[in-house]
Formats: C-alpha cells, sequence, structure tokens
DNA sequence: CACCTTTTGATTGTGCACAATTTAATTTTC
DNA sequence: GAAAATTAAATTGTGCACAATCAAAAGGTG
C-alpha cells in the first residue's frame, strides 16, 4: 500500500455513507413531493406519528439533530397546520410538540411510502437488513 | 407488526445512514479544523490529491455532487491557493481543476488524518469493512 | 450554412446542518 | 435566599446540497 493510499477517496469508510445517504434521500423527494413535505420533515413527522406527544428536546436527540435545524423545521410543520408547540406550564423553558388532527390524517395518507420505497429496491434485502444492523450498531456505538 | 410499523424511525434504513453520516462526519471536523478544511473540501481535495488534474465533469461525478454545490467549494479551495481552475482551450464549456503546489504540499501534512480516524474507532475493524464493501455495492447499484 | 439539440458550468433560491452566541428560566450551592 | 451554574430553545452566521434556470458554446441535421 503507497505512502498515500489512506487518502484516496476509494478508500475512505465515511465517502460511501455520505453519498449513499445522500442518494437515497434523492429517492425519496419525489415520493414525499405529493405531500409537500421534505426529507427532514418526512422524519421529523415520523417521530411525532409515533409519540403523538414530545418534548422538543427528545424529539432532537431522537433525530440527532440540534435546535439550531429542528426549530425551522418545526415552524414549517406548525405552518403547514401538523403539529402544535408550547411551553410547559411548569417550566418555561421546555416545548413540547404535538401531533394535530391534519397530522394524523396525513399519516394515513402517506403510510404506503415506505412501502413504494421497499418495492423500488432492486437489490438484496438480506444485505439491506445486514447493512441496517450495522449502521444501528454503529451509530449507537456513537452516541455513547 | 401493526399497520404503521413501517412508518417508524427505527424500521428505517435510510435513517441511520443518513444519521451515522452526520455524525461521522462531525468526528471529521476537529480533525480538519487545524488544515482549515470542512468535510466536503477535504473530499473534493482527496480526489484533486490523486489526479492531480481533473475535469469539473469528471469531479463531480466522482463525488456525486453537482455544479451548483461543487461552484462555491472550488472557489474557496481557489481562494486558499489549493487548486486552480481554468477553461479548455478548445472547448471553453470545459473547466480543468488543477492542484497547485501549497495544495500538494497541504497532502503531506494532512496525510496523518485518516490514520488518526482510523485509529479512533474503537468498535470491530472486520465490521467496518463488511461495512465499507454493502455501501460501496449499493452505491453502484445506484448510479447505474 | 442556419437551425436545433445537447453539453457544460454558473447562478439563484430554498432548505437544511451545525457551531457559537444569546436569552430566559430553573436549579444548585453556599 | 442571592449568586453561580446549568439547562432549554431561539437566533445568527457559515457552508453545503440540490432543483431549476440560464447563458454560452459545441455539435449535429437537413
Amino acid at each position: 500500500m503507497g505512502k498515500y493510499d489512506s487518502l484516496k477517496l476509494e478508500n475512505q469508510v465515511c465517502f460511501p455513507l455520505y453519498a449513499l445517504s445522500r442518494e437515497v434521500i434523492k429517492l425519496y423527494k419525489p415520493l414525499l413531493e405529493p405531500f409537500d413535505l421534505t426529507y427532514t420533515q418526512y422524519i421529523t413527522m415520523m417521530v411525532i406519528w409515533e409519540e403523538k406527544k414530545i418534548l422538543f428536546k427528545d424529539l432532537g436527540s431522537r433525530l440527532f439533530l440540534d435546535s439550531g435545524t429542528l426549530t425551522p423545521v418545526l415552524k414549517k410543520l406548525e405552518a403547514k397546520g401538523l403539529v402544535t408547540k408550547y411551553r410547559n406550564k411548569d417550566d418555561d423553558r421546555v416545548v413540547t410538540v404535538e401531533i394535530t388532527q391534519k397530522g394524523m390524517e396525513l399519516k394515513e395518507k402517506i403510510a404506503k411510502v415506505p412501502e413504494d420505497m421497499y418495492k423500488s429496491f432492486k437489490g438484496d434485502r438480506e444485505k439491506l437488513m445486514e447493512l441496517k444492523k450495522l449502521l444501528d450498531d454503529l451509530l449507537q456505538e456513537d452516541s455513547k
């Protein structure tokens, strides 16, 4: 191995991670466009659909996103009428995010997106599950 | 499996891909800061270090980045004196990007970054190679 | 050769992503 | 219980990332 081989793009692990991530998000785009959601808005809604009501702080740690990213995303989701936000009565610093009726209705309509995404995948499904396991492991390792 | 389980964040493959990608880029930050490079600038330099001279178009396809991203990145690298750009004499549309002396010198100095990154990784190295293989496969599949 | 299509890179506008700072409120400490 | 430390979210500024558009140039077609 040459002196600078470790500086070659093809020898990086992070690069295909980064590139594939962006490529997959591009695949989501046409599926989410009919629902007027970006990918970040979509994964944010996923957590809110599951929890119905969640603290801003917890939402951030679930998504690995900080307030600088999440604040404007939630403002847009609120403007679309999908969620509401309010400050805690006991502790004014704490913000709770809650699903609205309209937000729940979107969940019904959008339920086919993961299915469509999965169907469009032509490769080996075993490998995909293997990949997910490796990623989840590393992500957990990192967040410790 | 419940009706909406496929809409749960934990069941997505793309999410850990996206989240881990960002986490790893964050790990690069303190390593690249002494060299005044962002992660995107770093991987761009990687290709230019390897090729010495490369067409703008080819650089974009290597990095999976379009001109809207790459143009300003290269402007910054040029402003730092690491690369030069010039238009082809025969075809004025075509831009060539070339490494400078200062750019080559940076390669020497930065050579320890991949090593440091690898050393800082505490997990299973076998798994990391397995991950890279899966990612490279899927990325190649996608770009076909 | 004039017209049409394609190619190439730059520009514009929107939406993250995150570090750093700020503001406000709460908790801890002495 | 006032000062100090901590916490939570918002704000600010920088840097991508990409779709859409544009402008210029090259190449193909009749």
